[in-house]
DNA sequence: CGGCGGCTTGAGGTTGGTCAAGGCATGTGG
DNA sequence: CCACATGCCTTGACCAACCTCAAGCCGCCG
């Protein structure tokens, strides 16, 4: 339950329009909608601010205003909502080239929670800025749309796991959807990818205790599914977990405006 | 389990520049971004080709191709995923002034299905069209951003509902949010609605079984917190059932550009 | 009038949550 | 360099919640 703390602004190198391509965000943008030279350079200035933030800090907070947008370059995030119960539930892992700030800032008050789950550093972008370059760059404007339909659907599965997948299958669908999207972003090998979370952080995502999720990972570990070691989780049988939670990674997968034969 | 038929296409009038502000998605674009008159040219000629489809039809099936939007103008369906246990988890409610296709078409083939509740009268829109709208019309692709955000706010908040609430609350947050949303285009009075999903279906949303949707509801009932009537549901005690499903309207409010004093 | 879909209610069994205790690794301060 | 604290994993026992199955009922539509 991240500690609230006050975030620190660094300032970092400003990226050229040279390098910009290479930033995680531009090149999923990028990949959507291919972006001209203004657009990368609107991009740059967008990006110029850079920050830092450390494990365990609050970036939004539910229900206070900050009307600003995260970008994320490096490092791990949760957005999550805190009910009065007390339980905990986490509607997105943040990572690298992701958006901190989507959907929550877009309101006058912001609706979910994020916090680091580790050392990031991030962009900052005021919201109006980055509307004011929607406005003027319909190429960025039309990939961000592109963007958002994605983040639909990435929380669109997430609603069947919670809501209609066993325990196992939920544990399954969410292991090789994490490898997925860190493989789209360079951060991950064949099988093998880094898990921020702890095993109650893995519950607070899927929607079951701490405990319960330490069962079922046993059980996949017995039956040779997976492999634990620390933060390192391991897929060992693809085939097999991929059947078991029903993953298609289709709905991961790049999203080029036009069909390669249109 | 939606019956799989054929659809049909019929054309319609074709709605002029003058009437397409009243249509119910055009009216939600022009509250977050103000259109201008060519805008609204552009969204009329894309909103020309009217449709009509039946109860019960498939609007979109899952793994299909059909790269094409479908605006809805009126009436209502479910957007769902089934899975090989025979459960069936629906993801939204699908209401006038929804996109359908959003996301699911963005990808190559449909990540989820649609199915109509009841008849409905719908635009086509193929998505290409709708691309090249986007890259001409910075507004509008503007606009669709932030439509966009709202509509992953409705489904993190889903998340929230299946994963963490206790079964009571639940159908509380989701009984509001149907309210809530039917009253923002006009299709609910202060505090009645209609519900146009079965128990079952009701099941289906919040990741309940059909027997235990009745219990719940009927408890609500004694309790005096709802009262239902058929597919006419009445929320008789707004400000309890609001701290039981722990909801707040505000992801669901107009989103502003900017805010008023900015 | 007959059939079907959906609501209602009941009985029984399993799943998975809660609580609790112990172990292990890591990191920190004396 | 050791002692201790902290966080996380692991395991067990217990129990309530919720699912499943089943039967009866009502109202609507053909």
């Amino acid at each position: 339950m991240g500690a609230s703390s006050r975030r620190r602004l660094i300032a970092v190198e400003k990226p050229g329009a040279s390098s910009i391509r290479a930033h995680p965000l531009v090149t999923r943008l990028d990949h959507s909608v291919a972006l001209d030279e203004e657009d990368l350079t609107a991009l740059a200035r967008l990006l110029e601010r850079g920050t830092v933030v450390r494990k365990a800090e609050d970036i939004i907070v539910e229900g206070y205003k900050d009307r600003a947008l995260h970008i994320v370059e490096r490092g791990f995030a949760i957005r999550y909502k805190l009910l009065h119960s007390g339980k905990r539930q986490i509607v997105n892992v943040v990572m690298p080239g992701d958006i901190i700030g989507f959907p929550a800032c877009f309101y006058e008050h912001a609706v979910f929670s994020v916090t680091a789950l580790g050392d990031m550093s991030l962009h900052y972008v005021p919201l109006d800025a980055f509307a004011d370059l929607c406005l003027a760059r319909a190429r960025v404007a039309t990939a961000m749309v592109w963007f958002a339909a994605r983040e639909a659907a990435i929380y669109a599965e997430h609603i069947v796991d919670a809501g209609r997948r066993e325990p196992r299958e939920r544990l399954a669908h969410f292991l090789l959807e994490m490898l997925t999207r860190l493989q789209a972003i360079g951060d991950a090998s064949e099988d093998t990818f880094f898990m921020p979370l702890s095993q109650e952080g893995i519950g607070d995502v899927v929607g079951l205790s701490g405990p319960h999720v330490n069962r079922m990972l046993a059980e996949l570990k017995a039956e040779r599914l997976i492999a634990m070691n620390g933060h390192e989780v391991t897929i060992r049988d693809r085939a097999a977990l991929q059947a078991l939670g029903e993953f298609r990674s289709a709905y991961l997968a790049r999203m080029p405006l036009r069909q390669p034969g249109s």
